[in-house]
Order: C-alpha cells, then sequence, then structure tokens
DNA sequence: TCATCTGAGTTAACGCCGTTAACGGTAAAC
DNA sequence: GTTTACCGTTAACGGCGTTAACTCAGATGA
C-alpha cells in the first residue's frame, strides 16, 4: 500500500540509506569480503551499531543481500535468454538454464547464499522473502508459457498427494501462480519437479561436491536438462534445443586450443 | 604405511587426544552448539590454542567432523538397508535412499556441513578426505550390486564425453570402482546421474528451499526415486520397490489421526 | 645418570565479529 | 519556540580464530 502523503525528506533519506546498505553489502560480497555489519558501516563511512536502525540482525542483511542477488542474478537469466525470441519459450528457457549453471559457477559464494542458505521452518520473514525470489517467478513462468505453447501433460489435481494439492493451490514457493486456473495447478507441480532436477546438478556442481572434469565438460548438467525435454512436451524440439543448450555452453569453455 | 615399531606410549597418547577432539566436536554439533575450536578445547579441559597441535585451523577441524558425521549417517543407511536381504539389493537401496533423507531432515546442521560444504577446486586435502566418503563408497557399492543382479544398460566409454571417460577411469569422487572393470565404468556416470537427483531433492528439502507441505508429504523425494527405477533395470520391481518405499517413508510420519 | 631436546600444553595478546546500552545532536512536529 | 522522534555516535561485553612466547614433563642420547 502506497503511502498517502508524498514522502517526507526524512523518509527519502532514510529509504536511501537503507538501499545503499544493501547495495554496499551486496557489492563487499561481489569482490570476495566476507560480508559482515562492520564492513558494511565502515565502507559508507558509519559505525556497526548504526545499522541497527536498519536492520534487525546480521541475518536480516544477509537475507537482503540474498533477495538483491537473485534478483540480480536472474537479470542475467533474462539477458541470456533474450538471445532468442519471445515467442520461442523452449530456447529461452534452455538459455536461462545454462545461465543459472553458469552464474553458480562463476559466484559460488553468492548461489550458497541465495539457493543453499538454511531457512528453518519457523514461520519468518524469511518465508516471506523466499516467496518473493525474483529467479522463482522467471523460471515458472517461462515453464507456463512452455505449457501455453505445447500442453504437455501435468498431473490433475485428484492425482496428487492432497497435501500436495493443498501446496499447489496455494503455493508458498516463489512461483508466479495467480493466473494460472486451479485445475491446471498441476502445472506447479512440474515446475517443483523439473527445479528440483535442475537445483541438484547445479548446487552439486557450484559447491564442488562433484568431480572437477565433469563440471568442466558440463556433460551431467546437459545430460539433466536435455532429460527434461520430453516432458515438457519439447520432444519433437530435442535436436534444436540440444544446439541451443550446446551453443550456450559452449560460451562457458571458451575455445582454448589446449 | 605403518609404523615399523610399535607405538611409543606419547604417540598412542596423541593419537588418543587426536580422536577425542574429533569426538567432541561432533558431538557439540549433534548438541546443537556452534562448532568452535574454543568450545572443543574448554569441553576437554584445554585451551583453545592447545588443538593447533593437533589440527591447523578451524576449517580442518570441520571438514573431519564431516567426515566423521558422514561415517556416522552411513552407518544408519546401512541399518536401514539391513531390514532387507542382502541378495535384494534394490530393496537395499530403496530403504537406504529413504535413510539418507529421513537423516539430512533430521540434521539439517550436519547435512549442510557434509553435502553442501562449499569445496574450492583447490587440489587440497579437502578432496582427498571428499573422495573418501563413506556414504559414496556405500551408494555406489548398492548400485553396483543391482547392476550385477538387473544388468541395467549404462554407456559405453566411446559414448561417453571423452573428459568423463577419463573421470569415470580415474575417478576423483568417492566411488568403489576399482573392482569395476574398465569397460564398465559407465556404471559410474550412471551413478553421478542419479545422485545428482538424489542429491537434488534431499537438499532442496534439507535446506527448506521448498513448500514445507511437500516435504512433509515427502511426494516430490518419493517420485524422484521412482522416476530412476526404470533406468537402474528395475521397472519389473517397480510395484515391490514403491512399497518398500512408502513403507520406509511411513515410518518417518507415524500414522497421526490429524 | 645426567644433560639435552622434543613437544604438548599454558598465558597473553591481536584483530576481528555481532550486539547492547547510554548518550548527543539535528531535524521534524506541534 | 519548545518538544519529540530519530539517526548517529562512543564505550563496552563476550565471543571468535589465530599467533607468539613461554613452561615444563617426558623421551632421548652420551
Amino acid at each position: 500500500m502506497p503511502a498517502l502523503h508524498p514522502p517526507t525528506r526524512r523518509e527519502r533519506q532514510r529509504e536511501a540509506t537503507y538501499d545503499e546498505i544493501v547495495r554496499v553489502a551486496t557489492d563487499l560480497l561481489t569482490e570476495g569480503v566476507e560480508l559482515s555489519l562492520r564492513a558494511v558501516a565502515s565502507r559508507m563511512g558509519m559505525t556497526a551499531p548504526a545499522l541497527y536502525r536498519y536492520v534487525a540482525n546480521y541475518q536480516e542483511l544477509v537475507d537482503l543481500v540474498a533477495f538483491e542477488l537473485d534478483k540480480a542474478a536472474t537479470q542475467t537469466f533474462m539477458e541470456a535468454a533474450a538471445k532468442y525470441p519471445d515467442d520461442d519459450p523452449a530456447a529461452q528457457l534452455c538459455a536461462a538454464c545454462v545461465a543459472f549453471r553458469r552464474w553458480a559457477l562463476a559466484k559460488p559464494r553468492e548461489f550458497a547464499l541465495v539457493f543453499a542458505n538454511p531457512i528453518g521452518s519457523e514461520t519468518s520473514d524469511r518465508r516471506d522473502l523466499l516467496t518473493l525470489a525474483t529467479s522463482g517467478h522467471y523460471f515458472t513462468d517461462l515453464l507456463y508459457q512452455i505449457w501455453v505453447r505445447y500442453e504437455f501433460s501435468y498431473p490433475s489435481l485428484d492425482e496428487l498427494d492432497p497435501i500436495v494439492r493443498d501446496a499447489v493451490l496455494d503455493p508458498l514457493i516463489p512461483a508466479k501462480a495467480e493466473h494460472i486456473e486451479p485445475e491446471d495447478r498441476g502445472l506447479l507441480w512440474v515446475y517443483m519437479r523439473s527445479w528440483s532436477a535442475l537445483y541438484g546438478v547445479v548446487t552439486l556442481e557450484s559447491t564442488g561436491h562433484c568431480d572437477p572434469r565433469v563440471i568442466q565438460s558440463g556433460a551431467l548438467f546437459r545430460s539433466t536438462v536435455l532429460d527434461w525435454l520430453e516432458p515438457l512436451g519439447l520432444a519433437a524440439e530435442a535436436d534444436r534445443l540440444t544446439k541451443v543448450i550446446d551453443d550456450e555452453l559452449a560460451q562457458d569453455r571458451p575455445p582454448v586450443s589446449e
């Protein structure tokens, strides 16, 4: 809800400082500096306790930064996808997935912060922020567009586990779902399943719990994505999309002679 | 290489202290206490700097604990599998997978430490320790037994990406592979792929990056495991194994009326 | 046996960290 | 013009990993 009166000078100042905090914190992390309240404050020419006027504690700062990093990362996914026309959501999804992996490998610290940051089951603000995650919205939207176009099959509501049914009808995960008819909410189940697969490889690769050569080759990631073409009704497009994926992956491994 | 002479008194003392450090550290983590050199030392009636006679730094302690936790967790996987006969590796694998998930959900901190702990690409001792991970050995062995019995198909060496071929011929991941013939090393590829899928759901659930209701229902995990029965040549056994999985999952959700 | 040396432990200290409490000053509010 | 609310300060607490200098018992070697 927007403020009734235009923001006063104090309010604008406050918001500016708040934004600067998040921006500086994000910058620090990007520069490889360990994130800390003191570091953020000192770079802003302030002292650490002052930050408590803006964030409740350290964890809240981390969560804000995570949200911001996710937003920035999603921007890069969108840029990668923009190389393909908007009426080709399948190619866009492939490009976005590769971009997601690219980001996770290039910035493992950021990736861990955003996607491996443990979230307690507490019904906290942390969950709320997670539900807003930009990347989740972006990927669900791409999946939805693919469905509109290719009409892949998805489980009907009564095929779903009752608990899952509740979950897809009133989703608590980041998903652009309001415009999806209740009967079509089985789509979200497909989303969760495919996201889990993508998340698996990428986390494995990003955290390094994987043979480095397998990471370098990109084969594990490639196979995983290819396996999901069929369930998404893209079997007929497999050759074309494989090329899209390989093109994007080639970009990560510049043609070195040796 | 074993010592030529029997261990002297000093050596035995030293080893005992070393073991106590790892044990105490593991205990602390299990009790929910934040792991720190000072906490470990003080519980042992020592001061923190003394620990530097045994571990190079904090990270090394963490890695040792991670290794130990992995070993202990694998023990629970084996116990869960032991409910099924040794000549039924398929049921044992299903039970072990559910036990893996059970452990990850019950001890998210420990799980994160062992399986989401970032490992740099540095060719460090950390990698070496990872390569020895007990759980990896256990799961590859189960997969191998399933192959012996059901002879599911796997890629031949020349079907594999050349880089991946090197990786499966001389694996750097935790895997019991020495006894697998080079021609059959495509098995390890199947292992990596299936492990990546399992890892994905379980990490998603354990870290909480998932709708809590989906976790509670276990449906995402269940579907993922079921999808892997066919590639492992277990399609004919699907009904039986589904029951195994559901039985094991039911154990996690005790029959509450409401 | 006695001198020597090794090494496991100590204390003290440094520089970080998150966080709280008490206080000052400035800008908004009445 | 006075009061109030708020943004920032300094000081301090307890914790962390880590290093340096030292002590002292136990093994070692002549």
